[in-house]
Formats: structure tokens, C-alpha cells, sequence
DNA sequence: ACCAATGTTGACGTCAACGTCAAGAGCAAC
DNA sequence: GTTGCTCTTGACGTTGACGTCAACATTGGT
């Protein structure tokens, strides 16, 4: 079931900067355990220079990780369904670097089309969360300012909300 | 561990309409085993005419169910979460009941001053989800801005989202 | 009164997303 | 080169949110 884990042989793509597993585990709030979870599941891949080396991040791969907790906490989605956006998004970066080196097949906008439609879909999602939120607020700052007009027609100054 | 139950006794508060809990499930799209397992959790209880009798789940309960649905599936919350909030919402409810019910004048305003800081803390926690998922979505859309524009310069006219 | 459908309470199973622990390996500093 | 920390791979444990099964009870209809 483990993937080949991708040994990527450590060479520091452009930014020079590689991060450990620890570092990069409190630079994003969660734990080691998590880190090589994901990598696991195929979510993420780290550099090594053997295969029981320690692992090493790059900028690139903190920012995956990144989108991937934004996915998982935000959004809430399951880390099987993570896999499939970055699987599709890897699959639009790819040809997106193949359409640079040149004229691509035909099937490029198949493929890409197919690429907008699942982003799209993630977008709707996200669109739903927050109509539902601004429905929800809204509610909550009607039922505020009826307990705030109640208490002002009682003399009793209400405590504004310290944020603007 | 498990609660008394909260044993109501059945008596249709003003609608008749009474569902049993294999329709409320389908009604929500959900299986019994959830229904019965949010109960024993305590964030809904059901009408019964006995400690063994069937459930049986008026409007009111069947939209607290709904919305610990959507608090779950569409904001993401945890059980325990939404216990937290439906708690704070009964409070605000026994409150209003208290309050309508004429209350001694310095009761009232303590009344509706505790209403308005349960009101805030939520609006405010709410504000918050609300931001993330704005610069969330922000960044969707410049990524499918950029997959659009990759298409159109190719002559492949992208499907722009059904949804105004 | 009986029957089939649906419901009841335990109790155990499961699956995702980790936590935790053991036993050793890697690496920076001295 | 050795101290001390972090890291490595298993492997098993845990927690939340249910699924599933057994054995029995309730309910609506004829």
C-alpha cells in the first residue's frame, strides 16, 4: 500500500532554503506524525538523499502543505478528496509546463477543461460555506441589534463590539 | 456516560405532525444509527410516551436536526462543537422566555446583557471563518482566472460558471 | 389477534486521522 | 568520537462518527 515515496535525491530546486520535518511541523501547526502521514497517503513528497535520510522541505513542498491544511481545516475536506484537487492540480501545473515547451496534443484542453471544472467545483463548494455563513451572520446581527435596542430603550448602555 | 434521556411525553406542542425517526432520516438524508447517536450525545432529545416506546420528532426537532447537519457538513463542525452552540442558543432562548415572561428590572438587563455577550462571541467566531474563506476564495479565483485566460489564448472557449 | 414493518437497546466493528511508544540512525557541536 | 538532540521506521493505541448485528419490543393494518 506505501508509494515509492518519491526520493527526489535532495537538489534544492532554487531556493536554497530546505526545512526539517520538525521545523516545518511548527511552522504550520501540526506535528511530525501528520507530516509523514501525508507524505504516506502520497499527498506530499519530501527530498532525501538515501531512503532512511531524514526528510527535508522546500518552499514548493511547505506551500502544498499549506494548501493542504487550508483544505482540510477551511474547507473541510477529507484527505482522499485533498489528493484528488492536488492530483488534478498537478495534472493542470504539468501541462501547463508542457504548453510552454511547446505545441501539446490535442487532448490539452480536453484535460484542462476537465481541470477548471473540478476547481469550479471546489469554488462551489466554498461558495456555498459562505452563503451560509453571511446568512448565519446576518441572523446573529439582527438578533444583536434587536437585544441591543431593547437595552437602550431600558437606559442601559450596551457594550459595543470592539471590532470594527 | 449516557444522559437521562430527556423523556418529553409526547404531547404535540401546537403541530400534530409527528415523524417517526426512519422518516426523519430520510427527510435529512442520514441513517437512524445517526439520529439515535446525536441523541445520546444530547444535542436533541425526542418525544416518547415511554422509556422503550419509538421516537417520535416534532418540526422543532427536526430543524435542530437539520441545522446540526449543515453546522457539520456545510461549516465543518464537530459534534462537540455543535453541542457548544446549540447550547448557547437554548440559553439565548430560555432567556427570551425569561425575559417575555416579565422579569424584575434588574434581572432584565442582566438578562439581555448575557443574550448580547453569547450573541457577540459567536459573531465574532463567525467573522473569523468568514475572512479565511474570503482569501481562500480570492485565491480560487485568480487560479481560475489564470485557467481561463491558458484556454482562451489557445481559442478554447471555457465554460464560465452557471451561478451569478 | 396476528403479522410484517419498523423500532428499541446494547455491544462490537470500522474507518479516517492521527497519537504514542520502542529501538535504532543521522547530524551538529564540542 | 561522543554527547545530545532530532529524525527514522514499524507497530500498536485512540478518538470521533458512525455501521452492523443480535435479540427483542412497538406499531399500523387486516
Amino acid at each position: 500500500m506505501t508509494p515509492p515515496a518519491a526520493i527526489v535525491t535532495a537538489s534544492s530546486p532554487s531556493d536554497g532554503a530546505l526545512f526539517s520535518i520538525g521545523e516545518v511541523a511548527k511552522l504550520l501547526g501540526t506535528t511530525t506524525r501528520t507530516l509523514r502521514y501525508y507524505e504516506e497517503l502520497g499527498l506530499v513528497s519530501s527530498s532525501r538523499h538515501s531512503l532512511t535520510a531524514q526528510r527535508r522541505y522546500g518552499a514548493e513542498e511547505i506551500e502544498r502543505l499549506r494548501r493542504i491544511r487550508e483544505l482540510q481545516t477551511l474547507v473541510g475536506l477529507e484527505l482522499h478528496e485533498i489528493g484528488e484537487q492536488l492530483q488534478a492540480s498537478d495534472r493542470l501545473d504539468a501541462l501547463r509546463a508542457e504548453y510552454i515547451a511547446g505545441p501539446p496534443p490535442e487532448r490539452r484542453d480536453e484535460i484542462l477543461l476537465e481541470g477548471v471544472a473540478i476547481l469550479e467545483q471546489l469554488r462551489e463548494r466554498v461558495r456555498g460555506q459562505q452563503d451560509w455563513l453571511g446568512t448565519f451572520a446576518d441572523d446573529l446581527d439582527v438578533r444583536l441589534a434587536k437585544y441591543r435596542a431593547a437595552l437602550e430603550t431600558h437606559g442601559v448602555v450596551a457594550p459595543v463590539s470592539p471590532v470594527g
